[in-house]
RNA sequence: GGCUCGAUAGCUCAGUUGGUAGAGCAGCGGAUUGAAAAUUCGCGUGUCGCUGGUUCGAUCCCGGCUCGAGCCA
């Protein structure tokens, strides 16, 4: 590691708690740029949905790696790091800071703690995998990798076809790749430096209950009904698929509005559990 | 005004032939290295509308009251 390089900063937070607007302000007095670690933001055409840095935030200070990808394009963990290392390399030779910023936990996870030597998914093999039923797969992964199977949350569907899925494509054990990855990971969050802020969350959903209602009132019908070609991945985004059911006139406006708030609480919930966890993060309380 | 039905968790409701009650959703907590805004595990949070009566014991049975829905006037 090359220690005249600026060290990155992280901003973390559940969904709607203020990273964009901390992490314009951390941008500015580190003399950084912002680099995008959100999963839907990554995506072109998804700017209100996803609550992407409006374009005056992104004049103020240079923004990296929003709305780069087609909706039609997958991403995950793997392709998102190969995105976003160059970035910040780059960024960091000018002299800058990269701010990195975003809720996806996972993705955050790999740009601090590096990739395990995994295998990248494998969608055909998915799609058998998903054709078989759950028992199988966890009959298959205890034969061929018993360690693996008694770590993994059998009833996790994803987990155990994720597992199985490593030790067809390495015809290795998943078990043993990932030690190799924990053992290399263990001291790194001692160089890491960055943010997690924390809302109370009453303060929290009346957040995102105005935030919903704004982009409900600012264009995300719009938004939504011009999408054309979307990836099973992209399709996910909170919003998209309570927004289609307005616009088809199956649910009305107040309907739509209450499921988008339960889902983004419940998005926000399990983000608040996942960096708890990450404990080199400094929590931050902003005043309201 | 009369009759009928309903009133149980934050919401929608089930249930107890009388022994203080349970589902879904919401909520809360956890897991989580290539689908992650995904996936998944755990947790019931309650003056059973109010008030008398019967009973060893009432959320349940009986009377009255209140509120809501419907029907008849």
């Amino acid at each position: 590691m090359n220690h005249n390089l600026p060290l990155p900063c992280y901003i973390c937070g559940p969904t709607a708690s203020g990273k964009s607007a901390l992490a314009l302000e951390v941008a500015q007095r580190l003399d950084g740029e912002i680099v995008n670690a959100d999963a839907f933001q990554l995506y072109r055409g998804l700017e209100i949905v996803s609550a992407a840095p409006s374009l005056e935030e992104r004049g103020q200070v240079p923004h990296h790696l929003y709305g780069v990808l087609d909706p039609a394009e997958s991403a995950d963990a793997g392709s998102y790091l190969r995105l976003a290392q160059p970035v910040i390399g780059e960024i960091q030779s000018r002299g800058k800071t990269p701010v990195i910023t975003g809720g996806s936990g996972l993705y955050l996870k790999f740009l601090t703690h590096g990739p395990a030597p995994l295998p990248t998914g494998d969608a055909a093999l998915r799609a058998a995998l998903d054709a078989r039923p759950l028992a199988d797969l966890v009959a298959q992964l205890q034969a061929l990798d018993p360690l693996e199977a008694a770590r993994t949350a059998l009833q996790n569907r994803r987990f155990v076809a994720r597992a199985l899925e490593i030790c067809l494509l390495t015809g290795g054990l998943a078990s043993g790749l990932r030690d190799q990855w924990a053992a290399q990971t263990r001291e790194l969050s001692a160089s890491l430096r960055g943010y997690v802020i924390q809302r109370a969350r009453d303060d929290l959903h009346a957040r995102i209950a105005a935030r919903t209602r704004a982009m409900l009132d600012g264009g995300a019908l719009e938004e939504v009904a011009a999408l054309v070609r979307v990836s099973p991945n992209c399709e996910k985004a909170i919003g998209l698929r309570e927004i289609r059911a307005l616009l088809a006139g199956d649910i009305d406006r107040a309907t739509c509005e209450g499921l988008i708030n339960a889902a983004t609480r419940q998005y926000a919930k399990r983000q608040e559990s996942w960096f708890r966890r990450e404990q080199w993060l400094e929590p931050v309380h902003p005043a309201l």
